[in-house]
This record gives C-alpha cells, sequence and structure tokens, in this order.
DNA sequence: TTCATATATGCGAAATATTGAATATATTAG
DNA sequence: CTAATATATTCAATATTTCGCATATATGAA
C-alpha cells in the first residue's frame, strides 16, 4: 500500500479524534507542560468526570496524552507538547469561514490559549 | 459564549471534515494552487466520481476549497493553500504514534506531497 | 433534437460516534 | 473494616457519517 494511503489513513484518524470540541479545549487546558487531574480539567470545562474521563482514554489510545498516577489522582499532560500550538495555528484557517464568528474571538481565543 | 468555547467548536468542525482519509488526499492533490476538475482528482485517487463530488461539495460547504466552472468541467482549488502545509506539519504527531508505520514512509508521504 | 460526458444530488443501509446514567475499581481517611 | 473520593468502564439510546448506487442536471457534440 502507497505510503501516501497510509498517512492519509493515520492522519484522518488524529484529525478525528480531534473533531470534538470538548477534547480541544483539553488539550489546550494541557498546555506546555501543564499537567493536570482529572478533577481539575473536568472542573475547567465544566464537565462531568466520567466524560472527561472518556475523551482523555480515548486521547491516550492516539498517544496524544499520558498519564501519571499519584495516589487516587491520575495526572494527563501532552506527549507532544507543539500538538497544542498546532491546533492553535489552524485558527488561522478559521477566519475565512463565513459569519458565527468575529476575528476579534479568534484572537482572544488564541491569546487565552498561548 | 466565551470564545474559547466558540472557537473550540469551530476548529473541531474543520477538524471533522479533515478526519477522511481520501479528503486529506484530496486536498494535498490541490496543492498550491493546482486547481483541478473532478474526474482528474477521482482518478488519481482511485474512486468513484460521485463520491469524489460528495466530499468536495463537503470542503466547499466549510470554505475549504472553491470551484471554478469552465463548461462541463469543474475546477477545485484551495482557498488557502497553505492548509495543505499545515496538514504535512501534522505528520510530525504521527512518529510518536505506535507500529503500523515507518519513518520511512512518513518521510515519504511528506516529499511525495510537498 | 439526441447522445455522450462531467458532475451533482438523493436515498437507504451499515458503520461509528456521542451522550448521560449506572456501575465498578482503586486509594486514602478514619 | 467502612466510608468517601477520584477515576474508569459499561450500556443502551440517539445522532451522525459513510458508502454505494440510482437518478438528475448541465454542457457540448453531432
Amino acid at each position: 500500500m502507497p505510503s501516501r494511503i497510509i498517512v492519509a489513513k493515520e492522519l484522518a484518524d488524529i484529525f478525528k479524534v480531534m473533531g470534538h470540541p470538548d477534547r480541544i479545549r483539553l488539550i489546550e487546558e494541557m498546555r506546555p507542560g501543564e499537567e493536570k487531574d482529572v478533577k481539575a480539567l473536568a472542573e475547567s470545562l465544566g464537565l462531568a468526570g466520567p466524560r472527561v474521563s472518556q475523551h482523555l482514554s480515548l486521547l491516550r489510545a492516539y498517544r496524544i496524552v499520558e498519564e501519571r498516577r499519584d495516589g487516587r489522582h491520575h495526572y494527563y499532560s501532552l506527549i507532544q507538547p507543539q500538538i497544542a500550538d498546532w491546533i492553535i495555528e489552524g485558527i488561522d484557517f478559521l477566519e475565512v469561514r463565513s459569519g458565527n464568528l468575529k476575528k476579534s474571538q479568534l484572537t482572544e481565543a488564541k491569546k487565552l490559549w498561548s
């Protein structure tokens, strides 16, 4: 099988993993090299614990995050912190898109995440 | 609604759009500023016309590609050609992932698409 | 007009993803 | 040990995507 097809498939897989707003926010919450436990992540996103845990286990399955256990706390961090920057670069491609978001929101989000 | 939530949602949307191997390959086929018609795209990917047309209409809905009609040919091109480069940068995050792909395949795909 | 080509759209079935709730496990405190 | 906390896993309902195929439209050729 040609390498392009394989690589396209693998790329599609991580895009799919990141194709969920909660997971994007989780990744950005773990910005370089902030490690956080599940409860802290759940609270800052305003989500239920089990949901965050589910998202994290998917991110872990795709080796985007890793887990460090300390007692009953599970601390998560990005395996490749640069992935958070790469996602932020993607914000540039939103500008062109129609209507429902203003340039100020894009720059604000960029700032908050950087 | 906080800008981070809105932007995360919008980012997730384009990630979702790119979360399909055919669409990634389509984008890379239209590399800067190669415009191609549906038949040419379908042939180089080895896919049926209608499938490619469906993918393209999704990419168009998300303003990733634009269409130029000339007679019965519809030529597609990237609205923001840099998006193809950005996707290629994402290949770096695949290296860490387990097993089924070799470093040589990653560099080969990168080369073929660049 | 009729035919062939290029592309788009609609449809239904199968596969996948998301959700919230319930339950399970592991760890520490008392 | 028991209770409480932190996290993970499972389950079923629902929603969304994907796929292949059939059909529709639009253009140009004869």
